[in-house]
RNA sequence: GGUCCAGUGGUGUAGUGGUUUAACAUGCCUCCCUGUCACGGAGGAGAUCGCGAGUUCGAUCCUCGUCUGGACCGCCA
């Protein structure tokens, strides 16, 4: 078709040029004689004037149809400085109708007034919305850059199956019942781990994949049930080295896709460090308002709630706020239902109004006790100040959560701003009292610290793993982990985590049988690309840097999947349904 | 599995401590208008108030249930 320029192309500098421009109707404004019209394309808006001359049908021209537009480019009497093109016009010579349109559901315009489940039922006309193709075009950037960087330093690309099987401990998988064997079953992956590691034993020593990840779980605002990994493998690399070339691609992304510098080396925190002052092993560190412990200040407390918590696991944490000693009774209410909701027993309220120490609290403290708190927490008047006592996990999670609520709250940081930073030396295990048993906090495959082997025999809970995760503005952009190579460690691991030789054989044991034959110190990380897309776009959610999404049920609204299938097609996969009624 | 919030013309909202023409904005249609750009002006069409049951003389409104959407907890190695 012919067409000489975009929409978002033409300048002063192409005054009187004759140009072809095909396009949408964005808006029509009809003056009588005279009509006004927004011609939208990918790249913009070109501003189309025409009269009663250029074409007698120009009055029926509705929103959306799609031009074809021949003209002259002229000098705007009126510019209109809101748009890159605003100091032209094109005078039409011709216009012509491609296609006619009927009136759409939803308002085409960044200002869509659509609630998010009808722009999810006409995606491809929310997604005409410039705001929307913006976010897209800014993810395949992010996407390009970080190809382009990958395969610059080496890396190879290599697909891995849609269509395999299932792995062990993590997230719920979707399975796909195989036709041929009825009664088996294929599992999308949950992450192409176990083949990553296998492409490091064949000695591809650095690969990489845009992969797509499967899990069967409840959705977030942050989390889908499928969603696109960069999935990252390497051989021959320490955890630094590791660490050092994604710092480099990540600041590349930044430079290339928001033009910004990103001071380097990233921050690297410990995770017992980031739990103790941020509450979170995702820490948002654009703003400070750390926690602080007061454990041993109360370790011969007359208050209940303070000598009662577990000496060895227990701890105490408070949250000063600064002038929120006003705070109203609803407030503190609000608070505390806050901590409740993730995890604390309560929350113990301090309010330091006029330099002294107010509370229900406070009867319980003696004189000491009040000093170390007011010297240690360095209060000023005016402070609030929030405590949570108990499990040393819960309590700074769920003051950490309380934390982000009030840097985000009370505007403590400036949103244009990104801060990187790594979070390292992750416990390699996790204790079940429930299941009386280990658990790998990040998968059976990762190393623990050169210097924390020994531990495996006598503390396991001790041992720290040789894993990090990138974190972003309080978000886990990804994360990864050095991998046990070594077959006797492997085996020790399993031993802990209770797997008996069988497990292990039915389980993973053609990923095992592969590390005999040679493999190579290798480790690697994958991140979450769209969650990358939505921080970099300033989206409130996952689902505005995902073409087609799915709701929080899990469904999508444009297409009704999942629906219900034919009994022809049960009958071929051998499945008969439990009766739901 | 759980908690909380919302569902009213095409779209987004208001509203009713229970009764009559259900309001506003925008979009849509018709007419007028040669410098608009969120154009302006005049007129018009468009809603069984998510669905089901209950209470009542009477329910968009109250009660219960249900469905849909959203946020979060659990879950997500």
């Amino acid at each position: 078709m012919e067409r000489t320029h975009t929409n978002g192309a033409l300048r002063l500098k192409d005054v009187n040029q004759t140009v072809v421009l095909v396009g949408w109707v964005a808006k029509r404004r009809n003056l009588g004689g005279l009509v006004f019209i927004d011609l939208r394309d990918r790249t913009g808006i070109t501003q189309i004037i025409c009269d009663e001359s250029t074409s007698d049908s120009i009055k029926d021209v509705r929103n959306e149809y799609i031009l074809q537009v021949y003209g002259i480019v002229r000098e705007r009497k009126d510019k209109n400085l809101k748009l890159p093109t605003g100091a032209i016009e094109v005078q039409a010579t011709k216009v012509t109708v491609i296609n006619k349109a009927e009136t759409t559901p939803i308002i085409i315009a960044d200002e869509t007034d659509a609630l998010e489940d009808t722009r999810l039922k006409y995606r491809y006309l929310d997604l005409r919305r410039p705001v929307m193709q913006q976010k897209l075009f800014e993810r395949a950037h992010i996407t390009k850059v970080i190809r382009h960087f990958l395969e610059d330093n080496g890396f190879i690309e290599v697909e891995t199956p849609i269509l395999t099987v299932s792995t062990p401990e993590g997230a719920r998988d979707f399975l796909v019942p195989s036709r041929v064997h009825p009664g088996s079953f294929y599992a999308l992956p949950q992450s192409p781990q176990l083949f990553k590691q296998l492409l490091m034993v064949s000695g591809f020593e650095r690969y990489f994949q845009f992969a797509r990840c499967f899990r069967d779980e409840d959705l977030r605002a942050d989390r889908q049930t499928d969603f696109t990994q960069v999935d990252i493998e390497t051989s021959f690399l320490s955890e630094a080295e590791i660490q050092e070339l994604m710092e480099d691609m990540m600041c590349l992304v930044m430079k290339e896709v928001k033009g910004l510098d990103i001071a380097r080396p990233f921050l690297k925190l410990p995770y017992f460090e980031a739990m103790n002052r941020y509450g979170s092993d995702k820490p948002d560190i654009r703003f400070g308002l750390e926690l602080q412990d007061i454990t041993d200040i109360f370790k011969e407390s007359a208050f209940s709630v303070f000598n009662s918590i577990d000496p060895k696991k227990g701890t105490i944490k408070a949250l000063v706020l600064p002038n929120m000693a006003e705070s109203s009774r609803k407030d503190i209410d609000q608070y505390t239902a806050m901590a409740k909701k993730y995890g604390a027993k309560g929350l113990v309220t301090i309010k330091y109004q006029d330099s002294i120490l107010e509370g229900s609290a406070i009867k319980f403290f003696n004189e000491t006790e009040k000093d170390q708190l007011i010297n240690r927490l360095g209060l000023h008047k005016n402070d609030l100040i929030l405590i949570i006592a108990g499990d040393w996990e819960k309590s700074c999670e769920a003051l950490g959560a309380l934390r982000n609520y009030f840097g985000k709250e009370l505007k403590l940081y400036d949103p244009e701003i990104f801060s990187f930073l790594w979070v390292v030396d992750f416990p390699l295990l996790e204790y079940s009292f429930e299941d009386q048993r280990y658990y790998a906090k990040h998968h059976p495959f990762t190393r623990p610290k050169e210097e924390d082997i020994p531990l495996l025999d006598t503390d396991p809970s001790m041992v720290k793993a040789a894993a990090y995760d990138m974190v972003l503005n309080g978000f886990e952009l990804g994360g990864g982990s050095l991998r046990i190579y070594d077959q006797s460690l492997q085996a020790k691991m399993f031993g802990i985590l209770g797997f008996t030789p069988e497990d292990i054989k039915r389980r993973f044991g053609w990923f095992i049988d592969a590390f005999q034959y040679g493999t190579p110190p290798h480790g690697g990380l994958a991140f979450g690309l769209d969650r990358i897309a939505m921080i970099l776009t300033h989206s409130e959610s996952l689902r505005d840097v995902i073409a087609f999404p799915k709701t929080a049920s899990a469904s999508c609204p444009l297409t009704n999947a999942p629906t219900p299938v034919d009994q022809k097609q049960l009958d071929e996969l051998s499945i008969i349904l439990k009766d739901h009624n």
